[in-house]
DNA sequence: GCCGGTTATGTTATCTCATAACAGAAGGTG
DNA sequence: CACCTTCTGTTATGAGATAACATAACCGGC
């Protein structure tokens, strides 16, 4: 996936079996704990981000989301994630139009991400926005949501 | 511009006149010291970016690129963006699609934004990524650039 | 001046990404 | 069941960005 090298996809396996059911079921208890409803095309677009090592488009899901080939269509998925982020399940990376889902446990946070420009890792981490909000505190911003997102190379890749 | 309130656009004015010429004018020197050229089409995009008071769309930039209300073609626009970006000139915005002109004097640099859903306004700011850095090093990033923008409210729509 | 490499532009077409609008189905409540 | 709300299916279109290739401007050496 990298411009400029070949190293594997990602830092993240992708989830399959057992490990992907478990945290399907999960996401299920959640949803059930605040009213919200893991409906199918929902819970079917979860499973396509946790099966995935990498960041993945919308219409990659849209292409993968049928059982036997078929495309879903386009407002289904976008619907879907929208969802997924706003539970938390799921995070939007905006510099590369890609969606992950969100590899941190807990109830939803402020994400940010580690990109990596070679093999197309993405890794998210739990950013310590300090010192950023109280730049914004002193120029009189409320802050609602901040999206972090850095460049570069990871360990793999910068070793290659 | 906002979704929820009616606040004049931005905290930037938009430059007229000898401002937004003498701002044309530090552009050029800068270029004319590193070997880069200012050409016709960057320039005009520059300008329409320095003369605007809020984030600038892409298709906006090739709609007002004509004198005379002739729109440019794409890849016009497209290309000055990058070059402007490449020279520190502009910031893309990611979560807007969208464009400013660079409002931090100095060299090219790692910029952030304070971004108000309710006016629209984005004000550039210098930012610490000390804490970020150190986790990215933690996790064996060689980080190359960062994007961090905040989106919340500003101090006139907080107040309002 | 003019040749030749390099960088930038003009132009056409196409590609990727995302949402509007509306009809219908499913779930929940009394 | 009657009603309201939420979600889904479907069609169509809007918004954002780039590929590909031909032409033109710039700049060095000759
Ligand atoms: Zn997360
Ligand atoms: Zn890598
Ligand atoms: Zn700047
Ligand atoms: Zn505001």
């Amino acid at each position: 996936m990298g411009a400029e090298c070949h190293h594997p996809d990602g830092v993240h396996p992708g989830l399959k079996g057992s490990a992907l059911n478990h945290a399907l079921g999960a996401a299920e208890q959640r949803c059930a704990a605040t009213q919200e409803r893991l409906t199918a095309p929902r819970r079917r677009v979860l499973e396509l981000l946790l099966e995935s090592n990498s960041p993945q488009k919308a219409y990659d899901l849209i292409a993968a989301f049928g059982a036997h080939g078929e495309p879903a269509k386009p407002p289904t998925v976008y619907r879907a994630l929208e969802f997924l982020e706003r539970l938390g399940f799921a995070h939007r990376i905006e510099s590369l139009n890609a969606y992950v889902p969100c590899r941190i446990d807990g109830q939803s946070h402020r994400a940010a991400f580690l990109i990596c420009d070679c093999c197309g890792a993405a890794e998210e981490f739990e950013p310590d926005f300090t010192a950023q909000l109280s730049a914004a505190a002193k120029a009189g911003y409320q802050v609602s949501t901040i999206t972090l997102e850095a460049r570069g190379r990871c360990a793999a890749c910068s070793a290659g």
